[in-house]
DNA sequence: AAGACGTGGCA
DNA sequence: TTGCCAAGTCT
């Protein structure tokens, strides 16, 4: 069984391999960076970003001199923004620890933020050819119906079974290759909802296909349902400039800008919402003018309805309570300050009716 | 251990 | 439109 998977799926990996720029060559920085910008996102979404990042920090010693403000713009948009914080820190500890490079060890690469039990067997296999097998999402969808594995996989006893079934299955030498090729067969081929059985090179192997069960593997443990915010933010302006504030370094969208602002609580206005956060998170009062715009965004564990609001008046000087720091920047320069979606999309339309306004 | 942590695509 | 999901890690 282990001998002939290993044929069959490296067989239809040579033949069906997307051809990506991180591939064909063994650049250990190049599958750090890959692999970090893969985790629980697509590659179609990478792509752009992940060329984007190697013009911009091209090694271990650019990306460790830069600043996080330069490489939170590079990854806007990206999403868990933490994976980019971790890496510019990952690369100084590079620079001080590891001679400058990315370690050739399961355990150090271990040690690093930002690198866990996948991304350092994917390191330690794709770039080092050590024999690591990697779990992630795709590989547990694979295996759960090879096997099969009848129990919900989106748990830690799964995990450990999983990878304790996927390391006995890899064949030496050969481990990045074969931990890419079960990775691809679950992204092209052993598709979450409709597998394509009928392209699959393991039907001969697959007990979830032998029984007709593909459909109904992998089972998970169910999600919570996500709750529902209203949230406010103010377009507060100075001449010619609108206030931007700096998130904390950690949680959510850390260290990205935003319009400040914050949740409607029960029986509460907008006006009066936006005026209390106004003078919580910036000690000033105000009085709430226009709504500029209605957004709508949904995060993992939250969906929310932001309304914009101009601030017509200010009284005494916004103080950052909250945030890491405030700034009065012209809309030109909006664009050159990270910031999530949501933000974002105020940042825009703002511009744009100053466009508008002009004509 | 369970929840936090983004975004875009697709049915 | 809504819900689900995609190459996980951190706390």
């Amino acid at each position: 069984m282990k001998d002939e998977l290993a044929r069959l799926l490296l067989n239809w990996y040579r033949q069906n391999a997307r051809s990506l720029p991180w591939r064909g060559h063994s650049d250990p920085y190049a599958i750090w960076v890959s692999e970090i910008m893969l985790q629980q996102t697509r590659v179609d979404t990478v792509l752009p970003y992940y060329l984007r990042w190697m013009r911009d920090f091209p090694d271990i010693s650019t990306l460790a001199n830069a600043s996080e403000h330069a490489v939170l713009l590079v990854w806007e948009g990206l999403g868990y923004y933490n994976r980019a914080r971790c890496m510019r820190r990952a690369a100084q500890q590079m620079m001080q620890l590891h001679d400058g490079k990315i370690p050739a060890d399961y355990e150090q690469l271990l040690k690093l933020p930002g690198i866990g039990p996948y991304t350092a067997a994917a390191i330690a296999s794709m770039a080092f050819g050590l024999d690591r097998a990697v779990v992630d999402g795709n590989v547990k969808r694979v295996l759960a119906r090879i096997l099969p594995y009848t129990l919900a996989v989106n748990t830690p006893t799964a995990e450990s079974a999983l990878r304790h079934a996927a390391q006995e299955l890899l064949p030496e030498g050969n481990a990045g290759d074969f931990n890419q090729a079960l990775m691809e067969l679950g992204a092209l081929v052993c598709l979450p909802r409709k597998p394509l059985c009928d392209r699959c090179p393991l039907p001969s192997i697959c007990a979830a296909f032998q029984q007709g069960a593909q459909a109904e593997l992998p089972l998970m443990k169910e999600k919570k349902p996500v709750p529902h915010l209203v949230v406010t933010a103010a377009i507060l302006r100075q001449d010619d400039r609108v206030l931007i504030a700096k998130r904390p370094a950690r949680g959510l969208l850390g260290g990205l800008w935003e319009f400040p602002g914050g949740k409607v609580k029960e029986n509460e206005t907008h006006a009066d919402a936006l005026a209390r956060e106004l003078m919580e998170e910036l000690g000033v009062s105000t009085q709430v003018g226009n709504r500029f715009g209605t957004y709508r965004h949904a995060y993992t564990h939250f969906s929310i309805t932001l309304h914009a609001y101009e601030i017509i008046s200010q009284k005494k000087t916004a103080k950052p309570l909250h945030h890491a720091e405030l700034r009065w920047v012209a809309l030109a320069e909006l664009e050159s300050y990270p910031m999530g979606k949501i933000d974002r999309m105020i940042s825009r339309d703002l511009v744009q009716a100053e466009l508008a306004n002009a004509a």
